[in-house]
DNA sequence: CGTTGGCACTCCTAACTGCTGAGTGCTGAA
DNA sequence: TTCAGCACTCAGCAGTTAGGAGTGCCAACG
């Protein structure tokens, strides 16, 4: 799958042509003809020559034609080849930082990560803004404090992990608990269980259950059975997926009729399969593209995705980025893109570093 | 503005003319000729004589025609004598009333309320949802509690209002605490606050720092100082306003053009204008339903919101409601809409007595 | 041999046409 | 009061045409 680094049947005048005709694309949405090309100025040569050129990249797949009497448009593979070689990223702006940087920084507690698209997007970009969380399933535990918030069986639990993600959750238990007792219990559970996972929790706390000594315990039982309905309970979480801004690309050309506009919006909603893609970027560090039909989501046909892992040297904690169409700003997305993805990180390790 | 409420001018025909009109317009979408209307058997009459009645119909407004050899439509004033005369309120089904008893049930945090709407619409209807909570300026609170979250200056704090509301927030403060020092001041704060509004604690605690003991204690400097950049904080927050499953109007016929849906969707993205109508609702008891133009929101010309009041005796917390297309199945929202808010004041009010 | 102007060809688009069917309004008779 | 009949209106669709944008190819030119 992976395309020859260079590709020496493309000179370093295809390889201009290449690139003039995807910004040419990507700042207009419309197929490019050899005499705009040539208008341009970029270009020494006649509408003529320029066809002979456009017609060899047509004939190695980087060039289409939507009909024949239509300029030419990029394919998913000279999209590819755009971004791999012949791109120049943008440096990411002071003000991007600024908003970035200041965004980050109001992220406090995991839930809030998610969203974090949705109100960058609307500050920097048009596009569609996707985070996605994992299960906490690997998610090392800090410290786990309780507060009564309402009746006597009504409890916050406050999870604070090794990488300083605060997660917490309601619950009603179905034993009854003083203030005390749950300040008690959290300091127990963190000194019992601090730098194990939740699952790993999880499963020592069915384990006890079923030990003797503590059906005799009356502590000890009601310090299990919380643990199991607010810690225990935490990890089995949905993978979590936030989409937002998809109103944004109704202003984008290539949706200005109907039937593709609901098709667009038909894909966002199926978050299973965005979560998919997006898991399986998961692996491997470092800025993600994808390209139309790269994603292997039939129905994205028309969109790439940008994304990039945030986490910590502990480990991936998720996926941020944005979906567009593909004729978006590559050189302005990237980098923005991944700027994002390492402030996180880097917030979520400063966090690791400083308890 | 008001209605007559009897409008001697329609008999009992005319009435059951136009209310067979809407109930047909609401199934189909379309509009309405004599002919179907004559063919549906509910009267014994000629296509012609129930022309005769429909030009009648319209006369006084309650009809138009979008063209001449087109059929009939409601407007506003239409569906409006409909919902008030005309309509009868399907009563809601045991599934509905379990699923939203279900989801009423899983709300513990007051932000967990913004996210009832995506789940129930999804859930029950193919509209669009709504939740709107305006400021927690007039929250009282019951209690506070703070907990270490990072460091010794992150801190997590846990509010719990005399309706059993819990609101959490986590800040960086500017000095550094103790676990200890923590838990105390909540106490205190707890003792020294409890019933009094956010925006009353807020202001004596800016108060007290003027004081001239606050300078001399330093331990009370903390509490303020804690105080302050938390509990203080906490309520000046935004109009909270959460529009979800916007992407189900695709499917309805009236949306089936670019320019239309490009107009809807812009439409939804406006909430300060969809906050200002919710909140002009928030001083009425009851459920309430706003026909097209009545929002006095142009954009929504085509839109009926139907919402209610949640809250308990100690004051309104929100609006929840539906939005969907002018011709929505009124008799089958209302009640669900009715139900659900009083489902979320209910809760509420449990919460109060039981502390 | 690369470059270029010219020309035929393709195909999209928009505008115009006429036709059809749906629906109304009106009139006059039962 | 009801209703059949008829003239009229109008949206929507199909078919036609003209225009324009682009390409591909060829032959000539430097």
């Amino acid at each position: 799958m992976k395309l020859d680094l260079t590709d020496h049947r493309l000179d370093s005048r295809a390889r201009e042509v290449l690139r003039e005709i995807i910004l040419q694309h990507i700042a207009s949405g419309e197929a490019i003809s050899s005499r705009s090309l040539s208008k341009s100025g970029r270009f020494q040569l006649s509408p003529a020559s320029l066809r002979n050129v456009m017609a060899d990249l047509e004939d190695l797949g980087y060039l289409t034609h939507p009909h024949t009497s239509a300029g030419r448009v990029p394919t998913d593979r000279g999209y590819r080849f755009f971004i791999e070689y012949l791109m120049q990223q943008r440096k990411i702006s002071q003000r991007e930082r600024e908003v970035i940087d200041d965004e980050v920084g109001h992220v406090h507690e995991i839930d809030e990560v998610l969203q974090l698209a949705s109100r960058l997007v609307s500050r920097l970009t048009d596009q569609v803004g996707v985070v996605f969380m994992p299960t906490l399933l690997q998610f090392a535990v800090r410290s786990v404090d309780f507060i009564l918030v309402g009746g006597d069986n009504k409890v916050m639990c406050v999870i604070v992990g090794v990488n300083g993600v605060v997660v917490n959750r309601i619950v009603e238990t179905r034993l009854s608990f003083t203030r005390e007792e749950v300040e008690r219990i959290g300091k127990y559970l963190t000194v019992e269980f601090s730098g194990m996972t939740l699952d790993a929790i999880r499963r020592r706390l069915i384990r006890m259950t079923e030990e003797e000594r503590a059906l005799h315990d009356q502590m000890l039982q009601k310090t299990i059975t919380l643990g199991i309905e607010t810690v225990g309970d935490v990890a089995p979480v949905e993978h979590e997926l936030y989409v937002e801004g998809a109103a944004s690309i109704l202003t984008k050309p290539e949706f200005a009729d109907a039937a593709a506009m609901r098709k667009t919006f038909l894909a966002l909603q199926e978050k299973e399969k965005l979560v998919e893609i997006l898991e399986s970027c998961l692996s491997e560090d470092g800025l993600q593209i994808l390209i139309g039909a790269e994603s292997d989501f039939t129905q994205m046909n028309n969109f790439s995705i940008i994304a990039r892992r945030y986490g910590s040297q502990a480990g991936p904690l998720g996926m941020v980025g944005i979906i567009g169409p593909m004729r978006m700003e590559y050189a302005r997305m990237a980098p923005l893109v991944d700027y994002l993805g390492r402030a996180l990180s880097r917030k979520i390790e400063e966090q690791e570093q400083h308890p």
